[in-house]
DNA sequence: AGGTACATGTAACATGTTACATGATTCC
DNA sequence: GGAATCATGTAACATGTTACATGTACCT
């Protein structure tokens, strides 16, 4: 149940059509909330039928022709509730970790290369994110380290800490990736 | 389409009844693929009618009974199949993240408990899992340099390597949460 | 007139979640 | 015989994925 949030989120941060939604999903808040458009069609339909946002009037012909939202009053209110309210850390669901189980048990064929494949896409992603932090927070020392400071918003520093945990993950995963590629046999099984 | 795979590896590690599946996937499974004991009734289900695992005979009344399982040559072949095989790694989708841009937005009342919470919950596991480290992998040093000694088995470093990523893993979180709540002001909005 | 990018959707299906139903076995 | 635990399942629903359908606007 977040994918109607991260809408109404990405609403109130920026009033959009379902395309522009569909393209910051691939971007700032694809990042850790994914979406294909097919969903976000589904999930504006939904909401608006709940009150919770509004499409901009427009004239003319509807299909084909973009159709603004903006997030009313209830929506905001609903968001409100959501954020404040608590949800455990979901179950990891990892793919490649689940290949590495199995290899264990029917061989390693092809495992290596898979591994440099990911390594290289982690490697991409870690890149991106830190042209982003350079571009977006050039003044903070990444390390969390500017509480004396005086003109970080609150938005701000909170934004900077989402952008960290990317960082962060993709670190993890590079980190881990390099490691166990060392420790593997060289071409087995 | 992972979890008729993460059926398969567990049924070949040792052929098992639903419900120590289902256990099997609240601990070692579980901590890369998780699974409730309806997802995975319905899917041995499915396996069995697709031949790539069967039931062992059993006599009497069916309901109720234990019903073992173990995979057939045609599910030892399906999994090699899709061990060798590539896929891209998943999407991020981290509700804490997306409350703490939701709260960039809307205010950020209550959100320091939350990633409290978090963090207790992430060092338990944490613990957890260096629990599960020493008792398995007593020998090794955790930071993969053991490609030199003679006796340890492909399968036991692919176990290892998967365990440290869980141990990566929460440990960036640990590491994430404590720097972001020290980031936080105090208690606001 | 044809191609490409923009833009919104439908339909079918696969997967995951939540609530509930049922029977067997063991211990008291 | 009642409660707890073991054990297997059904049903309804929510969410996510894949393939396809349709129309507009602009450029050549």
């Amino acid at each position: 149940m977040s994918l109607p949030h991260a809408i109404l989120t990405a609403l109130l941060e920026k009033p959009s059509s379902g395309l522009e939604l569909t393209r910051r999903f691939d971007r700032s808040i694809g990042f850790f909330w994914s979406a294909t458009h097919q969903q976000i069609y589904r999930e504006l339909g939904r909401l608006e039928t709940a009150g919770l946002i509004r499409a901009l009037p427009q004239d003319g012909p509807v299909r084909g022709q973009k159709k603004e939202y903006d997030v009313l009053p209830a929506g905001r209110a609903e968001l409100e509730r959501w954020t404040a309210r608590g949800d455990d850390p979901k179950a990891v669901r990892e793919p490649l970790l689940l290949r590495l189980r199995a290899a264990a048990v029917v061989g390693t064929a092809g495992l290596d290369a898979e591994l440099a494949r990911h390594l290289a896409l982690h490697r991409a992603q870690l890149a991106d994110y830190r042209e982003i932090e350079r571009r977006d927070f050039p003044a903070a020392d990444g390390a969390g380290g500017d509480r004396s400071g005086g003109g970080v918003a609150d938005g701000d520093r909170l934004r900077h800490a989402v952008l960290r945990a990317g960082i962060g993950l993709e670190t993890f995963w590079v980190e881990w990736l390099t490691e166990t590629r060392a420790t593997l046999p060289a071409e087995p099984s």
